[in-house]
DNA sequence: CTGTTAGCGCCTTCAG
DNA sequence: CTGAAGGCGCTAACAG
């Protein structure tokens, strides 16, 4: 066992060439004579050569690593994300680095200077609530291509790929009316990022186009999970005109109305419908008893990755935004027997 | 704006000291003025200066990164699994490079072998079905740590971290057996894994300890998804002498074994217990209505991080096997109200 | 098609 | 506490 690394005039030792033409024959140069290429490879199975990458990220001033950062990996929907990702980017030759926030701007800002020093190709950002064009600035000038997901940072000089969000919200309450619903509340969702504007706008718009009451006592806001949830339709419930239907800002919202609405008694034949945003794995099999209608965006880390390859490969760095239209998909037909169920569990 | 990259000697020029000098300054080494320091790192901030990894790599042959690699990051545990490496590691300081290998020994085989180019410090592997100590020895004969993680190798010289499934299963069916139930199925699982080994003796022997019958029968094996969970069920519920509960594979079977319990009438008053392993977050909020008792481990991802941190700066390389303990988290209680339930629903 | 030469940016002796 | 020199492993010109 040699202590010593090997190293690629080892193997062009071996191979009785030289180190070029080893360094050809890694890159998979044409260039070079199949019977060398034979016998370099063989020379390198038998040494175990490892490549070294850092030399080469060193010489090239680039490394074949992208990075991909999300505000929470514990959420399935990033969790898809990344997959998908991985699944493009690997098949390009890259790896990727992957770091999780947790919606905290520090430590997003640490690992994005991390994956600067590391030489990252490009970055896939779902970014922080908070985050700032400025967080990104950088980034940018030193041309390093940069692609948002899911959530747009307005004035940021980078390319971006979310949800028509306003669409999906339009679409949904639509839905809703279609199915006699008069009285459709808004709720979860904190008011300050763009995701929950288009959405929240989507809802109101459409509301308008029916012709319906847009006032504010309908839109109750809450934390973006599922205890959120619980608390919104709490709230909504205790009104004097209680809505009917609910569209929520997001998956664990829709869950939380859920849970809320099975722990209260509602009137025999009541029945409520309830919608949400961001649906993926576990909401399609979380809640399969009670009627949801999901606005799903299909392939979105796929969709990114090549996105960002495709500005890595032709060096420039274009910014490009692109809405995502997403499609309403219903799991499970509305009926009384909701209103039916909820009083059989909670007795 | 400069073209060119600017280094070490560039702020060292501008700072007025030496490139060694700015060397420590970055290592935080203690062995520098204060002031110099000072002047540094303004000299730093002002020209825009990134610290160059691969170049630091290189020179000193190890990166401060680590790898993770899970055979299913779509499963809501390696995503939990994820985040919680990702924390420790990257407060030592540590980035994470992660990698899907759904499964597939190719892909796997194709991820190690580029986490080794890119030198990275230790590696954390869930690994796939079929992963043999082939696969592996590379590594631990270049001196890289490695912890498995949630399934062992046997045989392979390296550290692992996985759950007490013997003792899991055991406390699950002594539940049951003291809720009363005397005909309790295996469910699900595929029987050439050593976790499913283990549980599977834990449960044979509990049922031993408590004098019921072990026959062959009431073990169904099943691909260890929901669908494979329904399919299961199906044919236990086919016996001459029916199961009255189930202990599953995983958590996934046992939201399939829900799911074809939903869909099929159980006779007035029968009722029906379910268990699974691996719960995570998804498991606690997805089938609420339903028995479910869970045998879960817990912050598995930090101390897989930890054990491997710990490796790196101690520089040995001692394989240490960690098997660690699991409880059973009760999430609703049993009852008759589970078969009435059934009925309302199914019909 | 293959060999030679010259660094990439940093860290580490070893003196001062 | 700071400066000067050398080289980590690889690739990009350029010659042959």
């Amino acid at each position: 066992m040699g202590k010593e690394r090997v190293t690629v005039v080892d193997i062009a030792r071996a191979a009785g060439v030289s180190k070029s033409t080893v360094s050809l024959v890694l890159q998979g140069s044409p260039l070079v004579n199949e019977a060398t290429r034979a016998k370099v490879n063989a020379a390198i199975r038998e040494l175990g050569y490892v490549y070294n990458r850092s030399a080469a990220n060193l010489r090239q001033a680039r490394s074949k690593i992208i990075g991909i950062v999300v505000n929470d990996l514990t959420n399935s929907f990033f969790a898809e994300l990344a997959v998908g990702v991985d699944e493009v980017v690997q098949s390009a030759g890259f790896v990727q680095f992957l770091a999780n926030t947790s919606e905290k701007l520090e430590r997003q800002r640490e690992v994005i200077a991390s994956m600067r020093e590391h030489g990252v190709s490009g970055l896939i950002i779902s970014p922080a609530r908070g985050t700032e064009v400025g967080d990104l600035a950088p980034l940018g000038a030193a041309g390093i291509p940069v692609v948002l997901v899911v959530r747009d940072i307005p004035g940021a000089d980078v390319s971006s790929l979310i949800s028509d969000n306003h669409a999906g919200a339009v679409a949904a309450v639509r839905h809703l009316v279609e199915r006699g619903h008069r009285r459709v509340a808004f709720l979860g969702g904190f008011a300050d990022t763009a995701v929950f504007e288009a959405r929240m706008r989507g809802y109101r718009d459409a509301l308008q186009e029916a012709g319906l009451d847009t006032s504010e006592t309908l839109t109750i806001g809450s934390a973006p999970s599922r205890a959120g949830g619980v608390t919104a339709i709490e709230q909504a419930m205790m009104l004097k005109e209680r809505p009917t239907a609910a569209l929520c800002f997001n998956d664990a919202v829709a869950f939380g109305v859920c849970d809320g609405l099975r722990a209260r008694r509602l009137e025999p034949g009541e029945d409520f419908a309830v919608i949400g945003f961001d649906d993926v794995i576990e909401a399609k099999t979380a809640v399969p008893a009670l009627t949801t209608v999901s606005v799903d965006p299909q392939g979105m880390g796929e969709r990114a990755a090549e996105l960002l390859l495709k500005q890595i490969n032709s060096g420039r760095v274009e910014p490009e935004a692109i809405v995502s239209p997403v499609r309403l998909a219903i799991r499970q037909s509305c009926g009384a027997a909701v209103g039916r169920r909820m009083k059989e569990i909670s007795s």
